[in-house]
DNA sequence: GCGACAG
DNA sequence: ATCTTGTCGC
């Protein structure tokens, strides 16, 4: 029984705990139920040895379900971010998008993604939140809990929580307050660029998420994962 | 009450 | 997310 069933297994096991819900309030209700299987005070992957970066792409409309979509994960090793090992699933929107239910419009796909991997990665990146969510757990939480691996989320644009600009330079970085809790980081990836938002999904701590994020990042905006990810899930709808 | 709101 | 032209800059 080798890294595939690891991440199959758990998968199902999480999966027959609940229907996959057919409106708003039960999507909300099953990030309460999972929410407290968090593991949020353990020190995150140090120094992880491959990293695998998630991303979607959607043929046409991207607000309804059903809406023919790809989910793409690229394994790097983290050191030369060289390609590990790529796999993409297609599929449909399993929930229209509602902000805060995010997760529940690709996570079908994705996992399918995931269980098709050879690999068993030190770090799930994913393109969006982990606890900087309304609720406290956003799309990297979710695949945190359902699969038990490390993971954290990137996203491109604030979700909740207000913030400081950080500094200017590359490495520069502000938190990410709601409430009086950080929930994330604002990180400069690059100088003078736009920076792009870090939080805590499962099993790992926000200083080294940043680091492995900026680590990842060394010549663009957007860590290698995501923008291997995005291109491998845009090929995979032909368009 | 009204608007804003990850991808 | 996706629909889209040209344009400024490294």
């Amino acid at each position: 029984m080798g890294p595939v069933r690891a991440v199959a297994c758990r998968f199902m096991e999480v999966r027959d705990l609940h229907p996959w819900p057919s409106t708003p309030e039960e999507a909300e209700a099953i990030q309460d139920r999972l929410r407290p299987l968090l593991e949020l005070d353990v020190p995150g992957p140090a120094s992880p040895r491959t990293v695998a970066g998630l991303d979607v792409s959607y043929a046409g409309d991207g607000g309804g379900t059903g809406t023919r979509l790809a989910a793409a994960v690229v394994v790097l090793d983290a050191a030369t971010l060289d390609v590990v090992e790529e796999s993409v699933a297609v599929g449909t929107a399993a929930f229209p998008y509602v902000p805060g239910l995010f997760a529940f419009r690709e996570l079908p796909t994705l996992l399918d993604a995931l269980r098709n991997l050879k690999t068993t990665p030190d770090l799930l990146v994913c393109d969006g939140f982990g606890v900087a969510h309304p609720r406290r757990f956003g799309l990297a939480c979710h695949l945190g809990v359902l699969t038990g691996l490390p993971a954290i989320g990137v996203g491109k644009t604030a979700f909740v929580g207000t913030y400081d600009p950080p500094g200017g330079r590359r490495g520069d970085a502000s938190p990410l307050m709601h409430g009086d809790e950080e929930v994330g980081r604002v990180l400069r990836t690059r100088d003078g660029v736009k920076p792009v938002f870090v939080s805590v999904g499962h099993r790992a701590d926000l200083g080294s998420a940043c680091r492995t994020v900026l680590a990842l990042a060394p010549e663009y905006r957007l860590p290698e994962t995501t923008r291997r990810s995005d291109r491998l899930s845009r090929d995979a709808l032909g368009t």
